[in-house]
DNA sequence: GTCTATATTAAGATAGAC
DNA sequence: GTCTATCTTAATATAGAC
C-alpha cells in the first residue's frame, strides 16, 4: 500500500536527468534511458507524451524550486541583513542532493532548455528570474562596482556547487567549500573593502 | 591575389561557432550551415571530413589561446604582483571579439565538448587546465578561504563576459562592466578583508 | 501499463559529374 | 571546389495486441 519505489514517472525523471547531465540532451535517446530502466521506449511514451515533454518536466521542477526561494527573498524586508540571510539560503538550497542534480543538469542543457517550446518565452522567463535575483540583492542606487559585487555574490554561491571545484585538490569536504563560499559571498556583499567603501549616491534633486 | 574575403574554411567556422552558440552543435545541422552560406552541404565536406571535425577545429582554437595564456601566467615569476597582472590579462583577453564569441560557444556547448573523440582525453585536457589556472593563482600554503577567493576572482572574470550581464539593467558599457569586474577579481585575490586576513599557513615540521 | 512491431523523418555522409 | 543525387542509419513517435 506504500508508494512503492517511486512511481514510473518519478523513476523516469531521476534517470533521465542523470543522462541528461552526464551527455546532454540530444544524445541521450529513448532507447538509452528505457534501457536503463529495463523496459521499452513505449513505455516511455505512455507516462510522457514526448522527449521534450521529459525535459520540460524537469525543467519546471528547477524553475519551481528557484521560484520558491525568489519569493522567500521577495517577502522580506529590503535590508542589508536579510540579502545576508537570502545568500545564506541560497547556499543551503545548493548543496541539497534534489537542487544539486538539477542545478548540473541546467549548466550541461543550458542551451536546449532555452530552446522548449512551453506556452510562456522561456528565455524570457529566465532573464526574469535573474533580474529579480538582482533586484534582490543589489542597492539600485549603488555604483557600478558594488551592484556587480553584491550579483557576484550569488554567481559565486551557484559555482561553488560544481563539480569542478571539487577537482581542485582543495583537500577539504564540499561542505568546507559551501561553507567558505558562503563566507567569501557575505564579504563580497558587505562592499569588501573599507578602503574603496563606495558611498551610495543619492538621486540629485 | 588577396585572400579574398577570407577562405572557405573559416567562413564554415565562423557561421559554425554563431550557429553553435545559438542553438547549440546538436541542434545545428549541416544542411542549415550550408544555407548560410549558400553552398551545398557536399561543399563542407571537402573543407571539413565530419562534422564532429567542425566542432573540433572550433575547440582547439579556444584551448589554444587559452593555453598560451596560462603559459604567459607560467613564465612569470609567483608573485602576488604577477598575479594581478594575470588577472588584468585574463580580462583583456576576454572581452576581444574573437574570444569572446569563443568562450560563449563554449558555455553553450560545454557538454558536447566534452564527449569530442581528440587523440587524448578532454575531460582530462580541461581540467588540467583548470588546475594549471588554480595552481597560478593560489598560494598552496593559503588556507581554504583564500585559495577560492583567488579562484573565484578568475571565474567572476570569465562569467562577467557573459551576454546574462548586459541584461541586467546596469546602465553601463561592456567595457565599464569589465572594467568594474576586474576591479573586484584584483581585490579579491588580495585577501579582500583585512578584519579576517589570513595568516598563510606554514608547513609544520 | 507495458509490449512488439512499424511508420516516418531527417540527419550525417559518400559517389561521381562538372 | 562545388554540385546533384543517393545511401545509410538512428532517432522520435505510433498502432494495436496483451
Amino acid at each position: 500500500m506504500n508508494k512503492r519505489q517511486g512511481d514510473m514517472k518519478e523513476k523516469i525523471q531521476e534517470v533521465a536527468i542523470d543522462l541528461f547531465t552526464k551527455q546532454g540532451y540530444d544524445k541521450t535517446s529513448l532507447r538509452e534511458i528505457a534501457e536503463c530502466l529495463e523496459v521499452s521506449k513505449a513505455a516511455l511514451y505512455y507516462h510522457f507524451k514526448s522527449k521534450e515533454e521529459i525535459l520540460r518536466s524537469i525543467t519546471e521542477a528547477l524553475v519551481g524550486a528557484v521560484n520558491e526561494l525568489i519569493e522567500w527573498g521577495e517577502s522580506q524586508p529590503r535590508s542589508m541583513e536579510s540579502r545576508k540571510e537570502f545568500l545564506s539560503r541560497i547556499a543551503t538550497f545548493i548543496v541539497s542532493d534534489r537542487l544539486q542534480s538539477l542545478l548540473r543538469f541546467a549548466q550541461a542543457n543550458s542551451t536546449v532548455m532555452r530552446t522548449i517550446n512551453t506556452g510562456h518565452d522561456t528565455q524570457e522567463q529566465t532573464l526574469s528570474m535573474v533580474r529579480r535575483i538582482k533586484a534582490l540583492v543589489c542597492d539600485p542606487d549603488a555604483n557600478l562596482t558594488d551592484q556587480l559585487r553584491a550579483f557576484f555574490s550569488v554567481l559565486l554561491l551557484f559555482v561553488s556547487a560544481s563539480p569542478m571545484l571539487a577537482t581542485l585538490g582543495l583537500d577539504a569536504t564540499p561542505d568546507q567549500i559551501s561553507e567558505a563560499a558562503l563566507g567569501i559571498a557575505l564579504d563580497l556583499i558587505s562592499q569588501g573593502q573599507p578602503s574603496r567603501r563606495a558611498r551610495p549616491r543619492k538621486a540629485r534633486p
